[in-house]
DNA sequence: CGGGGAGGCGCC
DNA sequence: AAAAGGCGCCTCCCCG
């Protein structure tokens, strides 16, 4: 490895890392000017060393096809970098954003959209290794040269410069590609999990643990038994939708399906043990001992986080149901003894937003430094607070009938510019149009068939039945478009408080070896990190001693999250924090 | 026998 | 189609 020639007069900016012929990787030092100083060749085994020292000489943002690919091994070596800029996240961005001008050169290079697909864990909550980066299996793109890598990331920078609104693309693509790094951290790091706890839960519930995955435990059955009886139906199959349906029917009940909401309508002695049932049932399959056996091994769930995954922007997830723990199961989220979890979630994130976005001062007030339901029904426009949640959620889903449909004509009067921007981002999707988010993430293009369904309505040989359809989807998209400029730029709030705590935590310096957490990876069993993040809530897990100034840092990362995205706004992010041992059901 | 859709339900 | 957006994952069941 030569090397590396660096000096005052022209640092490094960025350092692009990409796979050279040889199956090694190459280093590429780019200057702030973008100019090329210097190529160099780095093995897979040298790796760590050298992006450890790069990063501790010049910090530069490093440039990769795909922080999923290279940083999981990296932080495997225990080798953390502050910055990266994610390719292949920005270039999806990018190539769909309103915002850029001139995408041609960028919608060309479409191998840099591969679909959302990431590294499974070769061995369920095994992590790569370092070694990793070679093997084939983890590598699932094409194999982009050095040199297509450097000009993609000519043109990204390009594509922004050249934009609408360089400053807010700038902002979302080192927000989309921190999100990588932190997503790639907390798999690393792992979500303290306290099996024996998750056991008491189930075995609370369902009973003793049976010998094998398939024997039903003694309550789940009890209540199985119990729906039989009460159906006189002894063979009824419970687990089968369309046979229970059949078996619900034949007794009498009068249910058009077997879901929840229907079944709690009707009155009938077999309804409550079948609930029963299906929740245990639930609970057995989703977050069993099977999922417990699968998923947690050395007191960590290891989940794999998929930053970008979901259209507006929000992370999705794969392996475990990260993003879908039940509540009932929080308490089995525990710290490490020593350690503290500090756990924190914004108070309506999703209106806050809106709030700011629209500018809309009444609404902002409405929240400022309390519940913002609660504001709502102080205002006098809505009853309670169940209803001024109710009309709120109406209001950002699009609801049009029921409670919810009813309550948001009333916000429409005391909150008027708030509503006429989701109003009006529902009329352009149901037009065919696209909306983007705050910091330019915009919406996909309507599908060819949507086009077709719309321009068949309008044809003169129309029949009622096409302008139904063509009515009902075109709302369908309405609703979506409208729910987009919230739920995304709720995201990119979130990825910047992300971002900022981040930060904040490597300030603190390692406890003692005999303080380290025992199974976080490397990098983070002495120092505090994010352990768990579900779209607008994060806890953080750290030693007892710093778990005060984490609280205090988690707190103001969510006011500078706000100044970072709207600058100076009306509007107020509160967090409900706690610091505590496990997180509580509530 | 595996893939994929539907029903259903967990999270925000 | 539960009045309303975004997901993942389980089981069942049909299909090739």
């Amino acid at each position: 490895m030569p090397p590396i020639r660096t000096s005052a007069a022209l640092p490094t900016r960025w350092c692009l890392l990409a796979r050279g012929v040889a199956g090694g990787l190459v280093a590429v030092l780019i200057s702030a000017e973008g100019t090329e100083m210097q190529r160099i060749q780095v093995s897979a085994t040298e790796l760590g060393v050298f992006v450890a020292e790069l990063e501790l000489a010049e910090s530069p943002r490093w440039v990769w096809a795909s922080t999923a690919d290279l940083y999981p091994g990296l932080l495997a070596a225990g080798v953390k970098v502050a910055r990266c800029h994610d390719l292949r996240l920005c270039h999806q961005i990018l190539s769909n954003s309103a915002f850029v001008t001139e995408p041609g050169p960028l919608m060309a290079a479409s191998h840099w959209v591969s679909d959302a697909s990431v590294p499974e864990p070769s061995t369920p909550g095994r992590f790569p290794t370092l070694f990793d980066i070679e093997a084939p299996a983890v590598t699932q793109h094409a194999p982009e040269s050095v040199d297509e890598a450097v000009s993609e990331f000519a043109r990204q920078r390009e594509a922004v410069k050249s934009s609408t609104e360089p400053g807010r693309l700038s902002l979302l693509l080192a927000a989309e590609s921190v999100g990588a790094l932190v997503a790639a951290e907390l798999s690393s790091a792992g979500i303290p999990w306290d099996t024996a706890e998750h056991d008491r839960i189930l075995s609370e519930a369902l009973g003793p643990r049976p010998a094998t995955y398939d024997a039903k435990p003694a309550k789940l059955a009890a209540a199985g038994t119990a729906v039989r009886e009460a159906l006189r139906d002894p063979n009824a199959a419970l687990d089968s939708p369309p046979k229970l349906l059949r078996a619900l029917r034949a007794a009498g009940i009068d249910v058009a399906s077997t879901s929840q909401w229907e079944l709690a309508e009707h009155t009938h002695p077999a309804l409550a043990p079948l609930l029963t049932y299906k929740k245990l049932a639930r609970l057995l399959s989703a977050n069993g001992w099977a999922w417990l056996d699968e998923w947690v091994h050395d007191g960590r769930y290891r989940p794999v986080y998929v930053p970008g995954g979901v259209v507006t922007g929000r992370w999705a997830s794969s392996g475990g149901g990260a993003l879908q723990l039940p509540r009932q199961l929080r308490p089995a989220l525990r710290a490490d003894p020593g350690w503290k979890l500090i756990m924190a979630d914004v108070s309506q994130l999703e209106p806050r937003v809106l709030a700011a976005i629209s500018g809309d001062e009444a609404m902002a007030r409405a929240g400022r430094g309390r519940d913002l339901y609660s504001g709502i029904v102080e205002s006098g426009s809505i009853e309670s607070r169940a209803d001024a949640k109710l009309a709120m959620l109406g209001a950002m889903y699009g609801a049009t009938s029921g409670d919810s449909g009813r309550l948001v004509p009333r916000l429409r009067r005391v909150f008027p510019a708030a509503m006429r921007l989701v109003d009006e981002a529902a009329s352009i999707g149901e037009r065919g149009g696209t909306v983007s988010t705050w910091l330019g993430r915009s919406s996909p293009p309507a599908e060819p068939e949507w086009r077709e369904v719309q321009s068949a309505a309008s044809l003169p040989g129309a029949t009622r039945r096409d302008e139904d359809v063509a009515r009902r989807t075109a709302r369908d998209r309405g609703r979506f478009t409208r729910n987009f400029v919230v739920q995304g730029t709720a995201a990119e709030w979130a990825l910047a408080w992300l971002g900022e705590i981040r930060r904040r935590l490597t300030s603190f310096p390692p406890v003692s070896e005999a303080q380290a957490a025992y199974a976080s990876g490397p990098g983070f069993s002495r120092v505090p990190h994010l352990a768990f993040f579900l779209h607008d809530e994060i806890i953080v897990h750290a030693p007892e001693e710093h778990a005060e100034a984490v609280a205090e840092i988690v707190r103001e990362s969510a006011d500078t999250a706000g100044r970072i995205l709207f600058g100076h706004t009306p509007v107020d992010f509160r967090l409900d924090l706690r610091v505590a041992d496990r997180a509580a059901t509530e």
